[in-house]
DNA sequence: TCATAAACGAGACGGTACGTCTCGTCTTGTG
DNA sequence: CACAAGACGAGACGTACCGTCTCGTTTATGA
């Protein structure tokens, strides 16, 4: 899934990357993430915190940002919330579990920083979309398309769009609006899902 | 509209605070948001492309981001989008495009940008929630009650929810998908909310 | 001669510090002592200078009296103007010219500062008195004691006290009075010392 | 005695000068001096403290250098230690003895601080002499002559550099030298001068 | 087996911006 | 019109991190 902070497997002369090394700045970034949150860990802290030289994680990763979505990855290894439960309304409800979940303590200090700084770096914007935010969201088209199928959506509804509505929502809940994300909200949105019928 | 950055309106001794070192600042911030970009632009920088010390600034804001907050607010103070065309349809796509268009260039920056802090700075979030994501979405509430009295929405829909579904999907192509906002998204959105039925 | 500002002479790991840096400093602050004067001489001035992040000053010297201090040394080590002459009244003739001559320019530039200095921070009392003040006192003690060993002066005079008087003399009319050091003055002072005589 | 900080006595339109805020003025660099040290004694910090603008010490005094010589005197009126007992030995011992004791304390700290910004400020450092230096070493000049008149010391000698023995001996203890100005340091030093015996 | 070479820990380096502090000046309304 | 209050332009302070650059040490081939 990573393409940074993977050892070589090239062979040759020379030291090989310390996975010892690799594990302790990736569960140092956690720890300083969940104690201190996103602004406080720099880079200097997570290499005091994980006995590390600075330019051994320079080595490997680019910024802070980067450490962060591995170590979210590794953290959140079976965070698949996309199953078949036999109904649109059952699906929706079961990701909006799970996934607002997902979204308290670490996982959510860390992903909101990561946004932060998809903000401000674009080359990191380009990673998070790529490695999270694209392939979610194509579950999410997914899941939805089995609706279709069972014939709990309009053949002729827009999937994409319909996937932004849902998508935005949560995020627009997590990132800006002071509201919490709560089962109550998923089964509104369920509801308004579910209200749509097919062009006239 | 805002609380912060106002000139003091009490009586008493003291020196007045300046509205010409005031307007500077903000000016200058513009200057610099839209020549550096919001990363780039510092508290330094703006004092001296304001011709102010650092203290003037610090004394009525507290970062970069309640200055860009104020800034904005100032530069696009006659982008208010919410208007009566005698339709659903027509208001949301007038809203869309006007919204959309305000997006672009140096507002879209600034946006992005204080979105960023609001993840990292949570005393800015809520003074950015209530300045600037709360009274929009009502006005996007107030904007479908209109629909619901004309009979466009089904007099039971959930207006807050649905409001955080469209908000949300603007919201998430901006910030995190990669994909423009025009026209024909708005079209789409358009078309899924009116195919919305009232409950059975 | 100095604790402060010396290379590490430990072993370990880490980048050994720069000696290049440590001169380039050194040579900054006198540059800007005798351009700008030691009032006007700041930290950020001499890191300008030098080519030097101000970090690399702060690591080493605590304030701009410490780096004066070292920068003094550095630049007058050959002032060691304690020679015996065969005669007591030519010792310290000789010292006094050399003495007067050193507190001229630069090098009496700082030596003012610093003693405004050891006046507003005792840390740097201490230091300034225990490598600057304390030394060369018993240098003019030893040279006293050969004046006793001579006969020029009586066995039982007390060549501290002596030493203050003749110091004092000197940092008087250098720090606090409006008359010059000069050569006549010298000869004054040699002259009453010379009229002591031992005790009845 | 003093130039600075006398109030206007000349008629004329305009508010006449409030003695109240002068002394209040002064009361609080005496405080400020005592409490917090001369570093500290910043011109906000009196005005702060006296109550008072700091426009209003701006126009009477140009820096707290020259606040704290009117201060000083205004303190120790009384500080007349030049008094004839009848020999030489008895008005220097009883000399040293008042003036040590004038050097401990607020005085002491107020006339060390007033020394170190003699040494930045050439400006004060004119006053300082005027006002405080010379006038005291005049003193100290006609308590030897004294001395020569009874016989005490011999009639060729330069009484003038031996009052800069004397004093600069005093002073090199006080500002420079880490050893303490008391009765023995003052005995020693009698002892050396009645040791003096006329030219051969 | 041992020379080569990369990765490692440590940490100093040149920079840059931070947010604070104090300076001396300038504007207010009040007395 | 002097006063207190306090905002102002200016700019240095000392700190925090950045990302880079030595160091001497450790590991692992592959010649």
């Amino acid at each position: 899934m990573f393409e940074q902070g993977r050892p070589l497997e090239t062979t040759g002369p020379g030291r090989r990357r310390s996975d010892q090394a690799h594990q302790a700045i990736l569960q140092a970034a956690i720890e300083v993430l969940s104690q201190e949150g996103y602004r406080a860990m720099t880079i200097e802290a997570i290499a005091a915190r994980a006995g590390v030289g600075k330019k051994t994680i320079y080595r490997w990763w680019s910024s802070k940002a980067f450490v962060t979505l591995e170590a979210l990855t590794m953290y959140t290894e079976e965070h698949t919330p996309f199953s078949d439960t036999g109904s649109l309304e059952g699906d929706l409800l079961t990701y909006f579990e799970l996934s607002f979940a997902g979204l308290q303590g670490k996982a959510g200090t860390a992903l909101s920083g990561m946004t932060a700084e998809a903000q401000l770096d674009p080359e990191f914007a380009r990673e998070f979309q790529r490695l999270f935010i694209v392939p979610r969201k194509q579950e999410l088209v997914e899941l939805l398309q089995r609706g279709v199928q069972r014939g709990e959506l309009a053949a002729d509804t827009n999937l994409d769009v319909l996937a932004d509505l849902i998508y935005g929502a949560k995020w627009y809940r997590f990132l800006l609006y002071p509201k919490p994300l709560d089962d109550a909200f998923a089964k509104e949105i369920v509801t308004l899902i579910l209200r749509l019928r097919p062009a006239v």
